[in-house]
RNA sequence: GGGCACGUAGAUCAGCGGAAGAUCGCUGCUUUCGCAAAGCAGAGGUCGGGGGUUCAAAUCCCCCCGUGUCCA
């Protein structure tokens, strides 16, 4: 990055000089007399007993503070944006307060939703989990203050000078710090393929704010300018507070009352860990992750695991919905939507302890068993099996080593040892656009108006070519409704070629022809979708809505949606729910989503600004994940479900004919799929699986109503007969095995044990069943030949001690090229095709006998 | 999305290439006024599903399903 990037007309006009920090040699800007940046490491911590500010902040104040000063200067206010980042698939967490805007305002996509904007981002950051409560400034969830500026070439709001300047007037002129002992240090920023100069703010050793210019776009090691460049800043509202009051760790000034509270029972380190993690955990569950083992769900399980450990070591400590109520009282002040649904919050808490429980009480008795195990072998537990039961049982270390009693000492190095352990794995799939294939659609061609909005009726329509490229053809306006929102495309025809898919590509359709292109720019086409597709498609997606709010209204508000899909054929629903459903909670649903198809509300889909739909409906809009720009389009049932939704919806319930759920399956952890279907599939599927039953009552030859009953009695005839057959088998088994010991050509007695050999051609597990009959006393030793399939089978058998059926059938082997072995009390040996079974016959009874004989003398 | 572990009687698990087991629970009998308990006897298993290797697979290999856990 050219130095002249940095070098500011604002830095020149106040009179700032340029030095490179003495420690780290970087370069940064000041008023004062420094020789190195004012951050750590490159100083110590000054503010310490020694407030940066004019006066100590609370929390809420100093945040009051930053957005006003920007509210003022033109900024708008934005609310927070959820912590689940719903909307990215690359990521989990709303992680900096630029993620609100990634990918689609950032790229030029859509208007950002307002510009200049100031916002107070709750972000989460699980990178640093063991130095929260250590560092004295990490936080699992910390708030992002930042203003952003969005900048067109034709629309330049403001950039680097202006943006600066904001800053060291916030500093000095509204929090009152000195200006000379502000630094600012030259930085290049990097990420997500972007990258530009960037302002890390010190102050007494502390980094407060980064100001960061996206500018460019790295191609290998070329670079682009930007279409759109972004002024993204971020300020920690946590250090800022905490600099203001000067405190010995961040966490006493942020969670003040609070702290002191539990301070009284814990350590300072477990006393921040769980007011952190309590904080956390109230915003993910607000904001609708489902404790679980995957995905979202795994963090919160972490953090909610985390604090129950803690709290399970301290007798008189108090439960964690307790500490989990306490800390929603403190946020709710500032986001009230924290702790609005109290109950339901404490439901999914107190099911995922429950589920904690389990697995720790399963974990003990493993661990139980396999100390006793190794005990009894002369073993002893080893540093291995603790990495193992982390990995395998979610047993911490220094929890197994409590249960045992005789421990291996916690190696220093057990997470980096355990993370060697997951060094091969593949890592995950990350981001990928599904731009793949598409032709990239020239500058300067104007978006393609959507039309499908206006009325989603209407399939027949003209338009005019704008691009074409081999199969793809974008319009100047289309009916045609592209992939997305979990909805397929349209299909339907351009002219007389079939459209077998549509997708958007930045601001344009693109129409993909079943062949070739004939069309050219400037061409006039007639654009026909298929309507009886489209109607179904508008069915299963409003019906999706419907599912969504009756979820909600019978299994509670902590249901969001996961994930949604929706064909001609049928949809499917993904929610966030902490048990199986019961057979009870489905006939409701069924019932109530039914009821309200009946009740034929109207469904109404419009533009609204973000601010004031947010402001009438709530954060539970984004169900399919935050929709960004300035305005958003609203899908409400009346009086059931409102969401953000770019889909094409009927315009009223009954349209929606009926609703018939297919299918419910836990697809995760805390997470339950449903399948349905609705309109015209929904019937063809009842009637299919009424003629299924028809089918199954003809062939049973039962009623339908009587269709289980007649199941169970022919599973039980099933049953009854195979053990009948056992049975007789059994029986005739006996017969044979009387037979042959009471046949003197068969049965002999060598000294004290009884020789009993016969050939008898019954298959295998026969051979075994009689061997058995015959031996059920000791000093029995049994020799079975049998030829099944041309093949020829020794069966030896033997309870007298000292004689080894193993040894016996040994000796045919080389009778008749067999295979075999097994052990003193039973062995097999198979010849070879076509082998003398009768010579290996004689030779086992010779080899008995004269075992049998030597065993007893 | 990936790594690892696990899936055997109603429950909890052992067995980890050679004739499917233990404990609890269940049924019957003995003992008791009755209960608890004890003793004796017994029922209860497609060893998650499907393929493969082998003379032989609960056991080894591959695929799938389910569960747990760790990591993103």
């Amino acid at each position: 990055m050219d130095d002249a990037e940095y070098d500011l007309p604002f830095f020149h006009r106040e009179g700032f000089h340029r030095r490179a920090c003495v420690v780290c040699g970087q370069a940064f800007w000041t008023l004062g007399d420094h020789d190195r940046c004012q951050e750590a490491p490159c100083r110590d911590y000054g503010f310490i007993g020694h407030p940066i500010f004019a006066r100590p902040y609370p929390l809420a104040e100093m945040r009051e503070a930053f957005l006003t000063f920007f509210e003022t200067r033109g900024h708008t206010r934005l609310r927070r944006y959820p912590t689940v980042a719903r909307w990215r698939n690359d990521v989990f967490f709303t992680q900096a307060s630029i993620y609100d805007f990634q990918p689609w305002v950032t790229s030029g996509a859509t208007p950002p939703p307002a510009n200049p904007l100031v916002i107070s981002q709750p972000a989460l950051r699980f990178i640093d989990l063991e130095e929260v409560g250590r560092s004295g400034r990490h936080f699992t969830l910390f708030e992002m203050m930042a203003h952003h500026a969005f900048n067109r070439p034709d629309h330049e709001v403001y950039f680097k000078d202006r943006c600066t300047e904001y800053c060291h007037e916030l500093l000095t002129q509204d929090l009152g710090t000195d200006p000379a002992s502000i630094t600012y240090k030259e930085e290049v920023w990097e990420g997500g393929g972007n990258l530009g100069p960037s302002l890390s703010v010190g102050i007494s050793g502390l980094e407060v704010a980064t100001l960061v210019f996206m500018e460019y776009v790295r191609n290998g090691d070329r670079l682009t300018p930007m279409p759109l460049t972004v002024v993204d800043t971020g300020y920690g509202l946590e250090r800022f507070v905490w600099a203001s009051q000067g405190t010995k760790t961040a966490y006493e000034a942020v969670f003040a009352g609070e702290y002191d509270e539990l301070r009284r029972t814990f350590p300072a380190r477990e006393t921040a860990i769980l007011i952190d993690h309590a904080r956390a955990l109230n915003f993910l569950l607000t904001d609708g992750v489902v404790p679980s083992n995957s995905k979202e769900g795994y963090f919160a399980r972490l953090l909610l695991r985390r604090a129950q450990r803690i709290l399970t070591r301290v007798p008189e400590a108090p439960d964690l919905i307790a500490i989990l109520d306490r800390s929603a009282r403190e946020i709710a002040r500032d986001f009230p939507e924290i702790g609005a649904h109290r109950d339901d919050l404490h439901e999914v808490v107190r099911a995922e302890l429950e589920k904690y429980s389990e697995s720790v009480g399963r974990a003990r008795q493993t661990i139980r068993r396999t100390e006793e195990r190794l005990r009894s072998t002369g073993g002893r537990v080893t540093e291995e099996n603790l990495l193992e039961w982390y990995d395998s049982l979610g047993v911490p270390p220094e929890v197994a080593v409590e249960d045992l009693e005789n421990p291996p000492a916690i190696p220093e190095d057990f997470y980096a040892r355990i993370a060697t352990r997951h060094e091969n794995e593949r890592p995950a799939t990350g981001y990928e656009e599904k731009t793949e294939g598409l032709p990239e659609v020239p500058l300067g061609i104007p978006a393609t108006q959507v039309l499908y909005y206006l009325d989603p009726y209407t399939v027949a329509f003209d338009a005019h070519v704008v691009f074409a490229e081999g199969r793809f053809v974008a319009l100047d306006r289309t009916y045609f409704y592209p992939t997305g929102g979990g909805q397929v495309t349209d299909r339907g025809h351009l002219g007389d070629l079939e459209v077998v898919e549509v997708a958007w590509r930045g601001p344009h359709v693109l129409h993909q022809l079943e062949r070739e292109s004939p069309f050219r720019p400037g061409d006039r086409v007639h654009g026909r979708v298929d309507p009886v597709r489209r109607t179904q498609l508008m069915q299963h997606h409003t019906a999706t809505h419907l599912m969504n709010g009756a979820l909600r209204e019978v299994l509670g508000p902590h249901v969001w949606q996961a994930g949604a899909f929706k064909s001609p054929e049928s949809a499917r629903i993904d929610i966030t729910h902490y048990r199986p459903l019961t057979k009870e909670e489905l006939t409701r649903i069924d019932r109530r989503v039914n009821r309200v198809v009946r009740e034929d509300r109207p469904v109404k889909s419009y533009f609204e600004s973000r601010a004031e739909a947010e402001r009438r409906f709530g954060f539970t809009l984004y169900q399919g994940g935050a929709v960004p720009g300035r305005e958003i389009r609203i899908v409400e049932v009346e009086g059931f479900d409102v969401e953000a939704c770019g889909g094409t919806h009927c315009t009223h319930t009954s349209e929606v004919g009926a609703i018939e759920i297919l299918d419910v399956e836990r697809i995760q952890d805390g997470v339950v799929r449903l399948t349905y279907a609705s309109g015209e599939r929904a019937l063809e599927i009842r009637e299919e699986h009424e003629e299924i039953l028809r089918e199954a009552s003809r062939r049973l030859g039962v009623p339908v109503a009587r269709l289980p009953d007649g199941i169970d009695r022919l599973l039980q005839e099933i049953e009854e007969s195979r053990k009948q057959s056992q049975a007789r088998r059994k029986e005739s088994l006996g017969v044979i095995a009387e037979r042959l010991l009471t046949d003197p050509s068969t049965t002999e007695t060598v000294g004290g044990t009884t020789l009993i050999a016969s050939r008898q051609d019954l298959d295998r597990t026969e051979l075994m069943e009689l061997s058995r009959l015959l031996s059920v006393r000791p000093d029995r030793v049994v020799v079975l030949a049998a030829e099944q399939e041309g093949r020829g089978t020794i069966f030896v058998g033997s309870t007298a001690s000292g004689v080894s059926a193993v040894d016996i059938a040994g000796v045919t082997k080389s009778e008749f090229g067999g295979k075999g072995g097994g052990s003193p009390a039973a062995a097999t040996v198979v010849g070879e095709p076509g082998a003398p079974l009768g010579r290996a016959f004689e030779a086992a009874r010779r080899a008995a006998r004269e075992r049998a004989g030597a065993a007893t003398s």
